[in-house]
DNA sequence: GTTGAAAAGGATAAAAC
DNA sequence: GTTTTATCCTTTTCAAC
């Protein structure tokens, strides 16, 4: 599965680094209990293995403009491939939908998106649907309070041992 | 709206962080043509305004644990502030659980959940559904591809003055 | 794995423009 | 706003254990 084998420092160094991503990496270190030099051949290591693909700052979008976020539960004409090849280009093409999931199930994709208002949503699906993307159907579910946003799951439960059955 | 007035560099501030969040001081001041202290002085100002409120590392979750991340549509048993309350109380408590939004329309909530197989998930689900956290009826989403992930909306689009209406 | 040291560069602050 | 300068701290590498 994974081409490099973590031990419980890696973990940490990854659980620590998804909360504080800017840590300097001596105060990593002292939060991993390692000197700085082993520390910072490890986080070398996860950088270069691309585990760590890269940094961001959280930017709180609510203190800075008025928008609204909307989930999409979307349904395509069809599922050819060249359907599916199609509707992930256009998906793309619209920094607006700033994340979309193919599903399993009833739906086929579950799109995020972020907009000035819910005009502007409309416009972007009506949009979405002129340019014969694929699109067939759509359900619109407007978030009106963001519960809980984790930076991470829960690293040492996903790679405990699994649980053993009977 | 915003007790803070931004200015295209904040703007560009913000945007390139959020693309590059452990670029050295004087690297962004570069990217945004300014000189070191100035830039200094207004990302000081950006982060104790809470607009970046911190830094992450992004982990890809996919090299390093085997994994499935499920959305969920859940439904209430009621709407009372109550069950709202312990709902949201009860999904804080499960690591597992990574997202969870409120929305408008057919549905109370739509969860995001990550755990290590869907037999982890099925349990997770059974606990909360025991623990008469207010979940009535559930719909399971299982993610087959993740398609698109941006870090940030476009920051420009939603900053932009409102499209005029005849 | 560890420490310690040393060179290079970045962060911070104050000055003067 | 800018540059310059000064100081201090962090990063990174290396040698030695």
């Amino acid at each position: 599965m994974s081409p490099i084998k973590l031990d419980e420092r890696d973990i940490k160094i990854l659980a620590t680094l998804s909360r504080e991503g800017r840590l300097s990496k001596s105060e990593l270190a002292k939060r991993v209990n390692l000197s700085a030099t082993p520390c910072w051949e490890r986080l070398r290591r996860l950088e270069k293995a691309g585990i760590i693909s890269g940094y961001h700052a959280q930017i709180e979008l609510r203190q800075i403009a008025p928008h609204v976020s909307v989930f999409v539960m979307a349904e395509l004409e069809n599922h050819r491939a060249s359907t599916f090849q199609a509707f992930e280009k256009a998906i793309d093409s619209y920094p607006e939908i700033t994340a979309c999931w193919a599903l399993g199930g009833g739906f086929d994709y579950l799109l995020q998106v972020v907009t000035r208002d819910i005009d502007s949503y409309q416009r972007l699906i009506d949009d979405l649907l002129q340019r014969r993307a694929g699109l067939a159907r759509y359900f619109t579910y407007i978030v009106t309070k963001p519960v809980k946003q984790a930076v991470l799951p829960p690293l040492d439960v996903l790679l405990a041992a699994p649980p053993k059955r009977k």
